[in-house]
DNA sequence: GTTTGCAACAAACGACTGTTTGACGGCCCT
DNA sequence: AGGGCCGTCAAACAGTCGTTTGTTGCAAAC
């Protein structure tokens, strides 16, 4: 559950997670995805981060060793469970006769649009926008060595549905479209959307478009 | 002039300016973006930003009145000169009939792209991707009421190009192209990349794909 | 020759950072 | 009943942060 409350000092409005359920380490893990989202790693600090738990501030040292741990177990817990749907949809498909580029790039975006659809998740994706632009390395090495196996698998089969571009030509396609895909999910969770559409019907809009948007990028002559 | 060199307390690779030339204010400049794009804006501090720039730790209030005025006075810089001659590229092409998208986005691309030339505009690319992911309110508005003029016309012009999209269709096409670009970008400016191609060559690379991509993400059918 | 204003400087300001410490109470096990 | 572990707590640790202060050197204006 989350609030939405004013904080004069910093001038805007803030979305702060209500301190009443869940264990203590829970409780750290949802107000971290929060205000990391917010604020960045750096910008949201232990204590706003265990007030806003409704925790004390040793808390985090205590059951995370340190705020970088803390971190890795923010990525750890989502990505665990996004990678994990993406590849059992992908074995659905992978290495079929009649699977199709669309197939392929619904099953790996379809698990990430599923889990914005709650407000925590949404904001778990622009966590992971703003780590990847970043560039921190320590980040990128921890996202390399637990998940690059996924990436891998994917490449893979797009690889098999387009055997007329060469490896280096492959390569670029995916990365643009990587990009396309992080900028766009990363736009859910703001405060405010176009008035006219709910957060919600702008998200089951979103597959559709991100879909066709990458096969053409991917499958183009 | 840019150099490299180990600080132990952080364990990585630094790029520092050298503290040689130019006035006070630009030292500053220079510097900043540097450390902007190494760090972020909140992670670099002033003091390591004056120690790399060679002056003293007050002329950063001195000269630009705050930290947030030099962030401000860093964009401004760099995207003062790029949107100008984009415009310009724009203008020439603006509304003929044999005009193409491939020219449009090439007027848009190419300038970026040549900034990217030298070491310092590279990471200036970074520093912009950085901030598109941060979801900064007061740099998005910034940047908005600056330079959104830039967007509106070339939106414009593709809106001409591509007659057959609604409004929101091309709206949404246009945002996940700036994802890809910006992604693509800001990828520049880093220590290392594939080893057997200099990072010349690969930008030289980078236009035509990005262009292709572009190009096959718009006018999909 | 004196005044005025700009630029640079060391030093200090209060506020905030992540982390560590030692005490305190409740729980289970023998 | 007593000893040991566990989670919580306030308090303090040593740093770093952005910003401000008062002073200095120096060149142009009067």
């Amino acid at each position: 559950m989350l609030k939405r409350s004013f904080e004069p000092a910093r001038g805007r409005w803030m979305i702060s997670p209500v301190n009443s359920s869940g264990s203590t380490k829970e409780r750290i893990l949802g107000a971290a995805e929060v205000l990391f989202a917010q604020r960045g790693f750096d910008g949201a600090s232990l204590r706003q981060l265990t007030t806003a738990a409704g925790v004390n501030l040793a808390a985090v040292n205590y059951h995370f060793g340190s705020k970088d741990k803390l971190v890795e177990e923010v990525f750890r817990r989502r990505l665990d469970a996004l990678n994990e749907r993406r590849l059992a949809a992908l074995a659905r498909i992978a290495g079929a006769e009649d699977t199709t580029l669309e197939d392929v790039l619904e099953a790996f975006i379809r698990p990430a649009l599923d889990l914005s659809h709650d407000d925590s998740g949404a904001l778990f994706m622009r966590v992971l926008a703003r780590a990847f632009a970043e560039h921190d390395d320590t980040l990128r090495q921890f996202l390399s060595t637990n998940y690059g196996h996924v990436m891998r698998q994917f490449t893979a089969e797009f690889a098999r549905l387009l055997p007329q571009l060469s490896k280096e030509e492959l390569y670029w396609r995916i990365d643009l479209v990587t990009g396309a895909l992080t900028h766009a999910m990363s736009g859910f969770g703001m405060i405010q959307r176009k008035s006219d559409v709910s957060e919600h019907t702008h998200r089951e809009q979103t597959a559709p478009h991100l879909i066709r948007f990458a096969v053409a990028g991917l499958s183009h002559p």
